[in-house]
DNA sequence: AAATCGAGCTGATGTAAATCAACTCAAGGT
DNA sequence: ACCTTGAGTTGATTTACATCAGCTCGATTT
């Protein structure tokens, strides 16, 4: 099993059963959806390559997008508690993922407890990472927030094995500002406002992170000498 | 097994033993604290009477409320990704808790696999409303942050009984403000403003909702007939 | 009962980000 | 080669909320 998909701390042959049940889906087209708000929930999903955001549209019709997720990421969970999934995940670019039956993934969990805490685990993550997003959201400014997304996407790419200062962003500046509850404008200012101080360099949706040290501090002081 | 402890769907038998390793604390003082950050993760908590609000100090040493707990729900779950909780969490008023030991639970999920499935389900339903107040914080004003938060709190009384129209708010402007992302002042000013329209009554901490409707309309256009 | 204190409310002013508007630029279509 | 379209940037203006300041009220202390 390509280690991508789950990296679970098995012996080879519960490895191998987990193996069995993971399908290799051909890759997503650019746009391309994984699953649709109301669609039964059936699997999770992890990403190959690639990437993929996800989103809801909530009681007044607006897009609210909820993650973007990269490779070596599970994606899907939102669909469990009540069987139906909640958002849309699409693809931002071409991208490849495994699609991992619930079901059978559950099924043997019954056999092998190893699996059921690993989910756990992954759950109890991503409640982690959501509450990081709403502090993020309830107490900092524009500037904050893009950076805050900007060294997250930086660290992930990092745990990859990418590179961890020259980021493509698969995400349009709207979905960007959508996720950090911005505007499309601000989003951008802020991406210039960075550019003057040399923390970075942007190039469409290509990012060079030049300082990510004042990056970080922005994270952490309120104020910003001028 | 009081039901508010667990509402589990399982034979007699496996809720007495359900039921054995559930330890009900005495009630806690109001401020007192259930666990802090940084402290050990062993349990997971259920509210029997009162409430509780947890809470996360970020990098710059401010304080970001992360939650509300009311009778019947479940708090605790941050710490289990790191074995370490993530946020303190503190009673708002006299309170009083079930305690149940994670690791017993992980054991008795090995025998009764929908013991696990439970967990499961209530993990993700923690994400599914953490994205909610994600979506609330991202695209919302003030006045719908807060008429959000007040249906949400009516509706988990409602949930257990109580009315749904006269709340009892245990927690201050002040957290409140801090958990939607907004000052003490506005919190003030907004529900002055839901007053003078008539959609409530303020007095104090006690709240009568007067036009659910209302309130329930603010979340859906974004415009106000002024 | 006077003094103190903190929570909450309200008014005046300031400001970060939204909105409105104009522009550039690259991609696709005809 | 020209037109169209949509994404992105930048500037001018507006606005929702924050900030600052002063006030009331009730609880606690002395």
């Amino acid at each position: 099993m390509n280690s991508l998909c789950l990296p679970l701390g098995l012996d080879a042959d519960d490895l191998y059963k987990l193996d069995e049940l993971i399908e290799r889906k051909k890759p997503l087209q650019p746009r391309e959806g994984v699953f649709f708000s109301g669609d039964p929930f059936t699997s999770i999903y992890a990403v190959r390559s690639g990437s993929i955001k996800s989103f809801c549209i909530d009681a007044d019709g607006r897009e609210q997008v909820t993650g973007f997720y990269f490779p070596g990421e599970i994606f899907g969970w939102d669909g469990l508690a009540d069987e139906q999934h909640q958002n849309t995940a699409i693809a931002l670019e071409t991208t490849s993922i495994c699609e991992i039956p619930y079901e059978q993934l559950d099924n043997l969990g019954n056999s092998i407890p190893s699996v059921q805490k690993y989910v756990i685990k992954l759950l109890s993550r991503e409640i982690n990472a959501d509450q990081r997003l709403i502090a993020l959201l309830a107490g900092n400014s524009a500037r904050q927030r893009l950076a805050s997304l900007l060294l997250s996407i930086s660290d992930r790419l990092a745990q990859q094995g990418l590179s961890s200062t020259r980021l493509w962003l698969p995400m349009s500046r709207s979905e960007i500002s959508n996720y950090l509850g911005l505007t499309v404008e601000t989003v951008s200012r802020v991406l210039s406002h960075f550019q003057r101080r040399k923390y970075l360099t942007v190039n469409k949706k290509e990012i060079e992170i030049l300082n990510k040290h004042a990056l970080r501090d922005l994270m952490h002081s309120a104020e910003e000498v001028e």
